[in-house]
DNA sequence: AGGCACGGCTAATGCCATTAGCTTTTAAGC
DNA sequence: GCTTAAAAGCTAATGGCATTAGCCGTGCCT
């Protein structure tokens, strides 16, 4: 029963810091053990000793990611309510897109148990921000639910490039806002 | 100055066929050279033959897809105008996506020049069915941005599974078809 | 009859993830 | 200070996959 401590060195949140600059540098697709081993200096096999597999070092960053971007939109929203509340995290989240266009890319993998904690943090945030509204608890589900799927989108088309056309995708944006706030407050048809 | 007619056997669009077979039945991830060819009975490299390589099967795929989602699209949207036209457009999309999951899965990759043309007939459909509504072009063009973004996205989350609480994704999406529509209907700051 | 292009095959290369097993370092506890 | 065991690193080996090179049979066109 010794104490279970060493050396310092690398540590699984090393890896997954030294994984996301290497995406952020040269994309998802140069995610490889080998590059990260090479920039965190250390040889392939070593990473076996922090992170399970490379599935798993995916895993932890998008746990990472999704963390941060909580806590910026955590952030944002704070004091804020109903209109202005959205506004501020959509906002938000397209800010980080925009700055890290690679590491949102990497994020849209598989959906493990882990990361899916992750994901309810930020829905829960999502949640706060709708109580302004007047709504019940499964129509704010469902508003979630559109809210995530109008940022998500917008998203994953801007990191991938597939807004071609010369309008400007801040306008578009601010339509997609638009959009959101006056669905949310235009009463629907009951279910 | 041969005729370059040859024997029958294998052609891209078969081998596009087969892989398109594959990703529907294991995932996108077993989308490989090695299962393609053995599906089609063939050593891996004579899949070279047809294909050059990997990334322009996934290339070709996605053309195939998208030119399948715009022809359903294309027959839904026909005859209708203004709200039922977005109303038919989004569920055909949503039918599409529930149809064939991993398909569509395979989809959200990157963005090479043949797919960009076939994803811009997409949305010159999208164009036809927004211009009941009275719109500048470059209006419309924000509108139909703000339409992909918004099936994309829920496409994206429900084919990773990835809205988890019980409420009815049915629901859910009318909710998301309200928003758009209203959002169309109500008029938006200048830009 | 003959040639040639097409499509298939085998062999070989190189990258990558992953595993096994050995060595080194570190920090406790004495 | 010395021992020691576990953590953390390394080299070597394996197997899957994409991709390339070069060979062979087949059938159409002349």
């Amino acid at each position: 029963m010794r104490a279970p401590v060493a050396r310092a060195a690398l540590s699984a949140d090393a890896v997954v810091d030294v994984a996301l600059r290497l995406v952020d540098d040269e994309g998802p697709a140069a995610l490889t053990l080998a590059a990260v081993a090479s920039r965190a200096g250390v040889a392939t096999p070593s990473l076996y000793k922090h992170v399970r597999n490379l599935a798993e070092l995916r895993a932890l960053m998008s746990v990472r990611i999704i963390d941060d971007l909580a806590e910026r939109i955590g952030g944002a929203v704070l004091g804020r309510s109903a209109d202005e509340a959205i506004r501020a995290l959509m906002t938000t989240w397209r800010e980080y897109v925009v700055e890290h266009p690679h590491r949102y890319s990497a994020l849209v993998q598989t959906p493990e148990p882990t990361a899916a904690q992750a994901g309810a943090r930020l829905v829960d945030i999502m949640l706060a921000a709708l109580r302004a509204y007047d709504m019940q608890d499964t129509e704010a589900i469902h508003a979630v639910r559109c809210l995530r799927a109008a940022m998500h989108g917008f998203a994953v088309l801007q990191a991938q490039n597939a807004f071609q056309r010369p309008e400007k995708l801040d306008d578009t944006y601010d339509l997609l806002i638009h959009m959101v706030v006056t669905g949310l407050r235009t009463p629907h048809r009951r279910t």
